[in-house]
RNA sequence: GGCUCGGUGGUGAAAUGGUUAACACAUCGCCCUCUCAAGGCGACAUUCACGGGUUCAAACCCCGUCCGAGUCACCA
């Protein structure tokens, strides 16, 4: 078997969305499990849409995500150069656009763009579909040079016959068969020199040895006429990979234009790259052990082609949440902390214990911008109302909770050492004493502390991190409230 | 409108002729518990868009219908 390449070709036309990503990622599986090649190649022909720092975004998003590319702009290869407007410059698109022409599998056309567009305006106006009959396809090779010469601007559009039918095989949706004069003959070469998007990705594909093509099935209809070009050339048709839809709802796509979250927006919001890769996964394609969470490694080994899905496949969020929450909760202490400390930081500036901070986090969070939220009460002890000492459950209202608060105060002004043993020791066994459940004592402990209905961590790592002086503050504070 | 593709619970999906249609997210209960989470347990599709057919047997095969998406650019 010949080594498989695959490409992630995005124009760089903005942010990386989701669905494109997701692209990418299935490229990169597909040449990795035959440990094959990955590569990058920029499609700027249409220079009217080139946004300025995409390019960028790419690589960042690429090397967040682990997806490391073996050629490209940016490392290089031996098929280079990967960005299509620098290939052009060797006149390559053009060379093989006119080669087509002699093989009379292309014309030139020197038609008006609106005058095609106003026929067909008046055929779809009556209900007809519109094949453009190509009048400059009856041209003679003289005229045409002639005009050619005298620098009149053309375009060379393929030539199909309407005869017979095109198909092809497509890993993922099998067969696909179409009638040839369904086809309509695209351009190949743009008026300014520029090749098309599918001529050029047929040039590229078969000189950089693409074995595997990847990508959306919105290609899956066009395919055909592709064929048609690789077979013109005598060259060998790649095998089709194409991918179902990510959807944002039923009915649509998930698109930058529609405002929907990126890479980089989930990235922002403080979901990890590694979720993202492992949802994004899953969205189109089902491995077949029952198992979801998977390293990019691990889904380089149970990636198969034959199990992505033929249907669309709707972004759910709150899936992705909870994944997001997986991976931190497996995560170790270490990483952990070093990944939660800016969050930590944004919210504490007093200088508590981060690692003891972290602990309390960690099990909690699911998503990294909830941090700075959670730990809001840790600088300043929020004003709060006394109700929140009410809690059926727990059994405690506001004269009991005064008293456990007056019991437990007494308690840890005693403490010599502090530590958890220590406060756990004192307050646990203040319970014991006093014949009641742990609940009765620590929760008013934790909502004095906290002066929240609900925190990470107990009263006993709250006091821990506090401190013994800031603990008897704020339970001194408690009494107080519930005295007045 | 033509062509292409699709249609299993709110969501991702498994199961491609054979017991009660996996599993996961979400939701709802219960348990655990100093709160919230996390964790544990349980509930949740009499049914696989709909209608026919083939078969002893169909979510899986065939036909038709409906619905949806993609495409029909000098955009990719």
């Amino acid at each position: 078997m010949e080594r498989v390449r695959t490409r992630f070709a995005p124009s760089p036309t903005g942010y990386m969305h989701i669905g494109n990503l997701r692209t990418a990622l299935y490229a990169y599986l597909v040449a990795k499990k035959h440990n094959g090649d990955f590569l990058l190649r920029i499609e700027d022909t249409d220079q009217s849409r080139q946004v300025e720092g995409a390019i960028d975004i790419i690589y960042e998003t690429l090397a967040a995500c682990g997806l490391k590319h073996d050629e490209g702009p940016d490392v290089g290869g031996e098929y280079g150069p990967y960005v299509q407007s620098e290939r052009m410059k060797s006149g390559i698109y053009k060379e093989y656009a006119w080669k087509l022409v002699d093989l009379h599998k292309a014309h030139v056309c020197f038609c008006k763009e609106e005058d095609i567009a106003a026929q067909k305006e008046v055929i779809e106006a009556r209900g007809g579909s519109f094949i453009y009959d190509d009048p400059c396809k009856k041209l003679s090779d003289e005229e045409v040079r002639q005009r050619v010469d005298a620098g009149e601007e053309y375009v060379i559009r393929q030539n199909i016959d309407p005869n017979g039918k095109t198909s092809f095989d497509d890993e993922v949706y099998g067969r696909i068969t179409v009638d040839n004069e369904t086809l309509d003959e695209m351009i190949l070469l743009k008026s300014d020199g520029f090749p098309t998007y599918n001529f050029a990705n047929v040039i590229d594909d078969h000189l950089m040895a693409i074995s595997d093509v990847v990508r959306g099935n919105e290609y899956l209809s066009s395919a055909p006429k592709y064929n048609l070009i690789y077979e013109a050339l005598g060259w060998e048709i790649p095998r089709y990979i194409h991918c179902p839809p990510v959807m944002k709802d039923e009915h649509h796509k998930l698109s930058k234009r529609n405002g929907d979250a990126s890479f980089q927006d989930l990235v922002a919001k403080g979901y990890l790259p590694e979720a993202i890769l492992n949802y994004i996964a899953l969205l189109g394609w089902s491995p077949a052990e029952d198992r979801e969470i998977y390293s990019l490694e691990e889904l380089c080994q149970a990636f198969d082609v034959k199990r992505i899905n033929t249907s669309g496949a709707i972004f759910d969020i709150e899936k992705l949440k909870w994944m997001n929450g997986e991976y931190l909760r497996r995560m170790d202490p270490e990483k952990y902390l070093e990944l939660v400390r800016p969050y930590i930081d944004q919210a504490v500036k007093k200088p508590y214990d981060r690692a003891l901070l972290a602990g309390v986090l960690k099990e909690r969070v699911s998503l990294l911008n909830e941090i700075p939220e959670m730990l809001d009460f840790i600088d300043e002890l929020p004003d709060y109302d006394t109700s929140l000492y009410i809690n059926k459950k727990m059994k405690t209202d506001e004269a009991i909770a005064l008293d456990s608060l007056k019991a437990s105060l007494e308690v840890l002004e005693g403490l010599e050492e502090w530590n958890h043993d220590a406060i756990y020791n004192a307050l646990v066994g203040l319970a014991q004493k006093m014949e009641v459940k742990n609940g009765k004592v620590l929760y008013p402990v934790r909502v004095a502390l906290s002066g929240k209905a609900f925190t990470p961590g107990g009263a006993i790592e709250l006091a821990l991190i506090f401190g013994k002086e800031e603990t008897l503050n704020r339970i001194r504070k408690g009494i107080e409230k519930l005295s007045a």
